[in-house]
DNA sequence: CAATCAAGTTTGCATTGCAAACTGGTTGGA
DNA sequence: TCCAACCAGTTTGCAATGCAAACTTGATTG
């Protein structure tokens, strides 16, 4: 191998999207609709702050939006994935594969 | 979904492998007998700190194993994945393929 | 109406990854 | 011979991150 066949990065993930809990979030998202809160938090077994920061994330990201609501008189949030969201986990995924090789 | 149900982590990806640097460097070394500091570094497209910094987590966490030697008078690290490096990489991949279903 | 619970948010901190600076030795040139 | 440039890698400094715990706001219960 010589010097000038130095190779552009060969992993080059999306942060945003590589971490496991967001990973994982992105992932149930995709595969709903819409889904609330608490339902999140026991799927990804996250506590509240950390489903809450993530989430934060994402959607300063553009990958989800927040959607704020009330069941009865109790504030319910839901969250629901967005176009950019549901591409860039596809693409990450297609990453992940390539680089295992198929 | 009651509570009883809380489910453990979906996703509990070593996070020694999980850095992409690091995912990058084991899948090299798995590859490999054995691989030079400078070789591994134009793969990876790593400057030499941080292939340097990631090769001592590695190293720290049993994943891989450090060769110094002499190439005529100058000083030559090579490494090695070790046996442990290998099965954690396995079981890295094996992770991932479950979580994306295949 | 005091205490408790629900639903999130914010804070504090220890850990990380990254790039830049540094070290110790080697080679080439005047 | 002396010193500047270079090679191979390590250490340092810092900004960003993830995590858990503490906090907030409001609703319900005894």
């Amino acid at each position: 191998m010589r010097p000038e066949d130095a190779l552009p990065p060969i992993l080059d993930l999306d942060r945003l999207v590589h971490e496991p809990a967001r990973l994982t979030i992105l992932t149930v998202l995709a595969a709903a609709e819409e889904v609330e809160f608490l339902y999140l938090q026991r799927v990804t077994g996250l506590n509240k702050g950390n489903l809450s920061s993530h989430a934060q994330k994402l959607e300063a990201g553009g990958y989800l939006e927040t959607v704020k609501a009330f069941r009865g008189r109790i504030p319910a949030t839901s969250f629901r994935i967005t176009a950019a969201g549901r591409s860039a986990l596809q693409a990450y995924r297609e990453r992940m594969r390539a680089f295992f090789g198929a």
